[in-house]
DNA sequence: ATACGGAGTTACACATTGCGCAACAAGAGA
DNA sequence: TCTCTTGTTGCGCAATGTGTAACTCCGTAT
């Protein structure tokens, strides 16, 4: 009507809608779903028959409540499948697990975020948080550092706009101080972010690179302030560096090309 | 709506279509696939953007076209961290993987389907497909037979619709021979495929049980028949028997409890 | 047992919404 | 420059999706 000029489908709208409304894991029931989303319980209940009968939600036999299908897991393999990227990094993000003990992820740029898409958990970490599929800001963390430093400036002028949120007391606000950290980084090789998404949270990431020499991911080793401390985190960053090289090498990078940033 | 009876949505329907027309990882432009199912390619155009400002396809700005997006890895994460079954048994899917040096699968029910839900690659293997995602008949694979084998009577009969296919010249067809074969799993605690499913492919598997000691899950070895000989397979088969004992264990199944299969 | 309340499905009727048409804009080759 | 293909957007129609309400189940309390 008034606002829906945005001419997206609203049905489809609403479909992708109760999908996230379930990707808390939990099971839900129509009802509640209907009145989560402003709608009745009719509709709700229409969506997810079809939903079901497409597999992208799977309906509890025993309480007729709905989670998540199986369906959607081919359908992000096929995704997963489709950049190659996961499979060629999983072995060598298990190496770079096992020698640090603490937790390795991969992610990519998507959007203005850093999207996660795989992850090792440490054998130290009691809890097994998975990072997989969620979204962090670019400005404070290691990864985002990453994928940011090696943009072309425009690009990242997109990316940045203003403010920056802190998150933490060390999360950093300033462009002008991001900048010459961005700086940094590509003369290093590895970022870090030490307390600036979570506090009691330190992080290091590093490059990896295409076939044709541009940064298509980060690989990043992750874990709790008290065992990251800042004096350890050069030798975390160069074994990131080295891994973030083998998964690029894996992706047909070769040595010694330049990423030139032009298209 | 005359002739549609199922009371499913038309256009939610039609995205799911997109969706699966995508899955094929390849990237695929707007009339292309307002041709694949039949629509116009306008309709097509408007689901996609729908489809994409939610994030579950992306476009690539480059060429115009469109592939699954990042979206859908984070509900599959979210699905796969409801099930929390992965997160459970990945290590002990590396430890079987790293000591058979052969592919090792994790796979549950779905439908009447197999489905594979995490895959470890054997080190042996120079290609690396994966099944994640990938459904598979129940009769004529190890993982399937184990997960047929611990069902209700009723239940098996109905995911046993007759015929049961012939995929290859070994593929068990009698039912009469598969319950018995199931009863032999029963009592053996693993089950072997030899070349059911595909010629050249032997594989043993074995049951994972939930907290209720009902089988949620099968574990699977599986490798080419050259390297699996039958006379291996039963050292195969009992190790993937603990491996499937040390994940239910970590499910939360106390050992000595029988699944009696009631409610 | 019976009554009650909550949850989910379905028939129905209306108008909102999504669809096809066709004109338009933007590239890519020739 | 012209042409062919690909994608987007008004427009008008009616098919489609939605809300209302009645109905069925089920579990629980009386």
């Amino acid at each position: 009507m008034r606002n829906k000029r945005d001419g997206s489908v609203q049905s489809v709208s609403r479909a992708v809608d109760l999908l996230e409304a379930l990707s808390d894991g939990e099971e839900h029931g129509v009802t509640e779903l209907g009145k989560q989303l402003r709608v009745h319980k009719a509709t709700a209940s229409r969506l997810l028959a079809t939903l079901a009968q497409r597999r992208l939600v799977y309906r509890n036999p025993a309480t007729d409540k709905y989670r998540l299908g199986l369906g959607l897991i081919h359908l992000a393999g096929s995704a997963m499948a489709g950049i190659d990227l996961i499979g060629q990094a999983r072995p060598i993000l298990e190496d770079l697990a096992a020698t640090t003990s603490e937790t390795v992820n991969l992610a990519v740029l998507d959007g203005n975020q850093v999207m996660h898409v795989d992850q090792i958990a440490g054998t130290r970490n009691i809890v097994n948080v998975s990072w997989v599929g969620r979204r962090t800001p670019l400005h404070c963390t290691a990864n985002g550092k990453v994928l940011l430093a090696f943009l072309e400036a425009p690009e990242r002028d997109r990316m940045l706009a203003p403010p920056l949120e802190a998150l933490t007391g060390n999360t950093i606000t300033s462009r002008r101080k991001l900048e010459r950290q961005l700086t940094e980084i590509r003369g290093r090789g590895y970022a870090r972010a030490i307390e600036e998404l979570e506090d009691g949270l330190n992080v290091v990431a590093a490059p990896v690179r295409g076939a044709d020499g541009g940064v298509v991911a980060a690989v990043s080793v992750g874990g709790p302030a008290f065992r990251m401390r800042p004096r350890e985190l050069g030798k975390l960053g160069r074994m990131a560096m080295d891994a973030g090289a083998a998964i690029s090498r894996r992706m047909g990078f070769v040595k010694g090309r330049r990423s030139n940033g032009s298209t």
